[in-house]
RNA sequence: GGCAUCGUGGCCGAGUGGCUAGGCAGUGGUCUGCAAAACCAUGUACAGCGGUUCGAAUCCGCUCGAUGCCUCCA
């Protein structure tokens, strides 16, 4: 019996506004599509915390024994700055600006991308195609909304007649708008366009003559609209109807409307079940976004070298940080956040790192199941990843407990609860165990103070303690800091 | 301007019509040669003003404030 049969999961589903009990359209199997990222530049750290957010729901559905097939595209054909007709591609921009092909372009930032999910211990999603790869698709399914009148040829370029789809469906539905007030906050002077309607958005543009990135189709040379990529590889990869589409909360209008619109328009269906909408990552209060500036790169936030956190949080920390707060929310970066979270991380993996050592007893008072099943009950709970948090460290309460002898567990509890909290922490938090940031040089260190705390423990028996407080202190100086314990003296560094 | 979301104790951040969220900090204690670390204990908070209710921080209305989308954006 899979996890899946015995645990309810419940899914906020933007589109309803309510939460409501996951189904999968073919049973043990879930088709899940995330919007990725444009690559014209490095990642920054709002956009983790979108992907640190669907990697939660993908281990989450994994753990349950769903059968997961997470596909996430890498958006790499240059799409528009602006409305305007005549704007300048980002892609060919970056291109430029760093006298490389455009392709150089999205190169090195799909791998920055990659490398940096990993340090974030972002499981790889199933498939990952690109927009480039699939712009013989992207044309065929223009043919086929063309051909079922909702689209229109002017000029070269290809429009969706969003009035012509509002007539049968209702254009704003996701975001909820109503088609009457677009038209009517409709700015100004909307320059020379080809379009209709200003709410009419391309499936196809033409190229303009310095526009590098093209290709030959029925229209023009030219490229696709934005929204288009995501309708033909989610329909093509999960079929016409799928279980989760995600993205972040920006996306929700336009782009996730036009691709409900795109898709009814061509397949005459509903494309998505559940849609799952990721809040925002704020600096300073303020949205993280490329375009203004307002942002932080994971590696500034590792090194530390950076002037709006100016400490080094290690990516481990980073996603724990991230995992404290409910995913729908918007969480605001600081300095002092993160260390409260960097400070009960620890505290959570030393508790668990001690489990082997807890005494056990014929029989358990520590509540097992019960515990476990509030873990649980937590993630059904539209992935309530800080109330899970919550949980683990009732956890670590109950193993000092244990520790001190004021609750017992047995022996075959204490191996549970160890298999619990390592799902739990690294199988569906997908936190680290253990110090990623240690180096080459670790074992010569630690070596040394291992050295330093036994003279130290030599100066103390021999009630030398200018000599032993010395060691302490200028250790403490230095970043070492010794803790003294039952058992002797360990050390971390910070 | 339109639409939407949010406003919780010193800080971060969950949640619910009446039952202790949690973390960090603070305070008290245990331990210690003294400390630190660790552990234990401890906080009646929910923007303001009205209303519904036996009872609201949780539901409704208004006011104020913040943010997001309305153009590319995770």
């Amino acid at each position: 019996m899979a996890l899946f049969e015995e645990q309810q999961l419940k899914i906020y589903n933007s589109i309803s506004g309510e939460k409501e009990v996951f189904k999968p359209i073919n049973d043990s199997h879930v088709g899940m599509y995330v919007c990725g990222p444009t690559v014209y530049s490095n990642v920054h750290l709002g956009n983790c915390r979108t992907f640190i957010s669907f990697d939660l729901v993908f281990r989450y559905l994994k753990h349950l024994g769903y059968k997961v097939r997470y596909v996430r595209n890498i958006t790499d054909a240059g799409h528009l700055e602006n409305d305007a007709e005549t704007g300048e591609d980002r892609i060919a921009k970056k291109a430029r600006l760093e006298q490389i092909e455009p392709m150089e372009v999205v190169q090195k930032y799909t791998v920055d991308f990659h490398n940096i999910l990993e340090k974030f211990n972002n499981l790889p999603p199933s498939i990952e195609p690109t927009a480039t790869g699939h712009i013989v698709e992207q044309i065929e399914i223009i043919k086929t909304i063309i051909d079922k009148g909702f689209a229109y040829e002017a000029n070269g370029s290809v429009y969706f007649d969003v009035l012509k789809y509002n007539e049968e469906k209702h254009y704003g539905r996701l975001s909820g708008r109503a088609i009457e007030d677009m038209i009517a906050n409709t700015r100004e002077l909307a320059a020379q366009s080809d379009k209709k309607n200003p709410q009419d958005f391309a499936l196809w543009k033409k190229a303009e003559p310095q526009h590098i990135m093209r290709w030959p189709s029925p229209w023009s040379d030219g490229f696709p609209g934005w929204h288009l990529e995501c309708t033909v590889m989610s329909t093509k990869y999960l079929g016409e109807e799928f279980d989760i589409h995600g993205g972040g909360m920006d996306l929700k209008f336009p782009h996730h409307e036009c691709e409900i619109a795109q898709g009814e328009a061509a397949t005459g269906k509903d494309p998505v079940r559940y849609w799952m909408h990721a809040n925002m990552l704020t600096l300073n209060g303020k949205k993280m976004a490329k375009s203004t500036g307002n942002n932080i790169l994971p590696e500034e936030l590792f090194s530390g070298k950076n002037e709006v956190i100016g400490k080094a949080f290690s990516p481990n920390v980073a996603r724990f940080f991230m995992l404290q707060a409910h995913y729908r929310s918007i969480l605001d970066f600081s300095k002092e956040a993160l260390s409260a979270s960097e400070k009960g991380f620890n505290r959570l993996m030393e508790a668990y790192a001690s489990i082997d050592e807890l005494p056990e007893s014929s029989e358990s008072t520590f509540k097992l199941t019960e515990w476990k099943q509030s873990c649980y009950d937590a993630m059904n709970d539209d992935f309530n990843s800080p109330i899970v948090i919550a949980k683990l460290f009732d956890a670590v309460k109950s193993i000092n407990a244990i520790k001190e002898e004021s609750l017992k567990i047995s022996a075959e509890d204490k191996k549970e609860l160890k298999q619990t909290l390592h799902d739990f922490l690294f199988n569906i938090l997908g936190l680290r165990d253990g110090d990623t940031s240690l180096d080459n040089d670790s074992d010569k260190l630690s070596g040394t103070v291992d050295l330093l705390i036994k003279l130290r423990a030599e100066a103390r028996n021999n009630r030398d303690f200018a000599t032993s407080d010395k060691i302490r202190d200028e250790l403490q100086e230095l970043g070492i800091q010794l803790k003294d314990g039952k058992d002797g003296t360990t050390f971390s560094i910070n």
